[in-house]
DNA sequence: AGCGATCATCTGATATAACGTATAACCTGC
DNA sequence: GCAGGTTATACGTTATATCAGATGATCGCT
């Protein structure tokens, strides 16, 4: 093969209508875009995304067998609603997958996943001052996940993304108070610290914290709001 | 609406083609049905289950979004394949999984769930005996979840019986050495005596030994036959 | 006014057809 | 006999049509 064809990259795999529809909706429930509980109809997201039917339901169903939507009678999809018991669930899940992955993690990260961190934990502060609360959510999930990634568990990142997806509808819920509050950062900041020193138990521990001050404004959210059971 | 009518349960998704043909498949991955890398196609699917592609499709697809099949190139799909390094990740996050469960259950198994596990096992014990392999991996199944169902904690089983169905395909690989060793036995009796005690800690400890004891097997197994990886 | 039945509309489920692409069997020229 | 190109077949993707069940509104009756 000659020199010049080797460059040429292998082409980008043109990616399918139902996994643009899947990633566009996907990001959409992250960002807090759907109310808890919201119906979402096939034909209504063929007509937002100007797909036919079958291309909207794959994507639909798909996020429903990730666990990401909640199927009702009749094949209704729903945007998932969260009580306290499944708040408790979700949390004592994610205290045992995050402490799991930030244990690993915290012996395997390198200079460049640690300074990713940092810059990451720099721009939630950022953006918090700025009250831009949408780049507080984003920046924080991608936070979290570039520590998780270094784990290098395929599997129980996707596992972890799919506790996270069940409570996006209600992120935007909980701010801004959630991102004025004191502990909040605190806790980000011991987990820079706790990366930095690549200490697996004081990464799993401020982890930990952070995941249990979450629930705790997220029930206290719910309890405020309890129409949106 | 009278009392009785509240009780009707609305029709289930698994009452339509996608959703039963969903769960034949379903049921056929966890009996090791399939080869490792086993290549599934749409049109193959739909002739075996005497449906047309729609409906075929959507199930390959939402198994593939539950990560009990894997999609390759070009939108194929395929039965998992593990290496070692996969069952090592499964196993620790099997480990953190079911040891919530366990503990959780532990506490909260009534004395119905206990005399069914009680029972299970013992359908275990004679299937191995009559070596009906088939038998002993249902049961198997049956008598982990008839425990872990008892934590009622939904979304946990739900993403437990994702980490066994990643490796349903390897199950009856692995038998009959599997059955036949003392270990399994005694880990099984382990947990049955500490169900009965209603003692967490052993609970969790004997369901990671069986875990450790599974994973142990299952790596031997990969190791015996590498074009499996 | 309240209640119930009828009908239009909405929505999900499925089949089928059309299209583009990948795979492999085949063929041709050397 | 073999390399390279060509055709045929298989496959995935998507759109559309059709059907059935659910939903909701309108109208008539009491």
């Amino acid at each position: 093969m000659s020199r010049a064809l080797q460059r040429i990259k292998p082409l980008e795999r043109n990616e399918t209508l139902a996994g643009r529809a899947h990633d566009e909706l996907r990001t959409a429930i992250m960002a807090g875009r759907f109310r808890p509980g919201e119906k979402l109809t096939i034909r209504a997201v063929a007509a937002a995304l100007e797909i036919s039917l079958t291309p909207a339901r794959e994507a639909l169903f798909n996020l429903v067998a990730e666990g990401a939507l909640e199927s009702g009678p009749n094949g209704s999809v729903h945007v998932p609603t969260l009580d306290e018991a499944r708040i408790t669930e979700i949390t004592r899940i994610r205290l045992a997958l995050e402490g799991l992955a930030a244990r690993e993690a915290a012996l395997l990260m390198d200079d460049a996943a640690i300074e990713d961190a940092r810059r990451l934990n720099d721009l939630i502060i950022k953006a918090d001052r700025k009250q831009d609360y949408a780049a507080v959510i984003r920046h924080n999930w991608q936070f979290h996940f570039r520590i998780y990634e270094c784990a290098r568990m395929p599997v129980l990142v996707r596992m972890m993304e799919g506790c996270w997806l069940k409570t996006g509808a209600y992120l935007n819920l909980i701010y801004p108070e959630f991102g004025r509050l004191e502990d909040g950062m605190r806790n980000h900041a011991a987990i820079v610290r706790a990366i930095e020193r690549r200490d697996p138990v004081a990464l799993e521990t401020a982890i930990r914290r952070d995941i249990e001050f979450a629930a705790r404004i997220l029930a206290k959210a719910i309890r405020a709001e309890p129409e949106l059971q």
